[in-house]
DNA sequence: TTCTTGTCACCTAGGTGTTAATAT
DNA sequence: ATATTAACACCTAGGTGACAAGAA
């Protein structure tokens, strides 16, 4: 069994319809996708990895804003038509594969090396995706079978788990700006764009910038939801 | 067979006798332990891990200075006397062990997780020295095998390479400004120390500091010697 | 006097959203 | 008008030797 780690921010973000940026060279996501792992066999090898699978075959398009302006997204999708064809559907494998599941279990896994691109032609084995789609990230075990016709038992050494509140948009730039906020908020890479941590403040503040997503640090929930298998 | 990567570097240090900084907290080798492998089984699991052995059983201490000055050392050692008492024999796996040859071989392996320390009572799992005291790293590559009764065949399974150009002296402030000045021109991290790069002068020029050390630059060869085995 | 420790400025390396310019 | 790109300031994280203070 696999346990979504985060869970509460997740829901944050789900809550709010989130985004994952792609850019070309790859971008991480933010909440990281991280599980901890019960139940392996602790001598024996497995492999860890991800894919993305499309939600539907839409496309989205942001709802045009009634002040005609950029500065300010809406957060309300429509949809923009059927999805543009699907991309070359890539697969991360956890770095550390394989290793034994003793290895696995003993510590959270973290899918902090996956990166997200829209580069169609991408050569860094990146994950491509479509900019203005909807995603559902998977998370794959494969137990690795000693035996010599292994290949025959394929559908019994895999197991899949999927946590629907990892469900995301695929986005060149963020277009909720309080999705915007909560990852300013919550992520440690973007401390320079916060506005209200007291520690720093007033040598950080900036005029003009807005108030503090404190949602996250109100709603912590350590219980964690069983993935949807 | 193994090859030791950067050679040319790690003869210089040699040369001047190398000295290895340990702390309390663990601190890197430079240069990094480095090599290239040839000749495993691609389809096998290797173990790779390193060691350190005392070259002698001498402490060391500093040649007194003719100025009574403590801001210069002499590049002499004199022998102060017998080894303290040998330290806990640490190893240090590489942490991509276990992995197959072909994992091994199509890469540099690269021990830059690696650390010294002083510490009798580390448990970070460093690697234990005693401070102004002579060692010899060693390289060790372990054939993981697959029989029952592996442990039989313990002597065979097991190779053990030396590159004596790697012995260093560890200590826990530089006492030969030669070897200073040459981990300040050749280890990126230490970049700010550096007067005579070009690119950023005089903008980085501190007054009073000794010249660039240059001979890394003008003496790199590409070409590594076989391990003494 | 010699050796060790802790703090520091200065780097490498790389993950953030912002912004202005460009593409569609 | 909307979507994408590239450069940028500002962070996290951690590897350097210098230096002053402390220990032996």
């Amino acid at each position: 069994s696999v346990q979504l780690e985060m869970k509460a921010l997740w829901d944050e973000f789900n809550q709010l319809g989130t985004e994952m940026i792609v850019t070309k060279a790859g971008r991480r996501m933010f909440p990281t996708f991280q599980v901890k792992i019960f139940g392996m066999d602790p001598m024996a090898d497995y492999m860890l990895l991800m894919d993305f699978v499309p939600v539907d075959d839409k496309r989205y398009r942001q709802l045009p804003s009634p002040l005609g302006r950029y500065a300010f997204h809406s957060s309300s999708w429509l949809v923009a038509g059927k999805a543009d064809p699907a991309t070359p559907g890539r697969v991360h494998y956890h770095p550390d594969s394989p290793a034994k599941g003793a290895q696995w279990m003993k510590q959270i896994v973290s899918f902090d090396k996956l990166k997200l691109t829209n580069n169609l032609l991408d050569d860094n084995g990146h994950i491509i995706l479509n900019s203005m789609h909807r995603y559902q990230p998977r998370f794959h075990v494969v137990y690795v079978d000693p035996r010599k016709d292994s290949e025959k038992y394929a559908e019994e050494n895999f197991k899949t788990f999927v946590f629907e509140e990892t469900r995301f948009t695929a986005v060149t730039a963020y277009q909720n700006h309080r999705i915007t906020q909560l990852k300013i908020a919550s992520n440690p890479f973007a401390k320079g764009f916060r506005d209200c941590d007291p520690e720093d403040w007033p040598r950080n503040h900036r005029p003009g910038a807005l108030p503090l997503m404190s949602a996250f640090a109100r709603s912590r929930n350590p219980v964690s939801s069983p993935a949807h298998q």
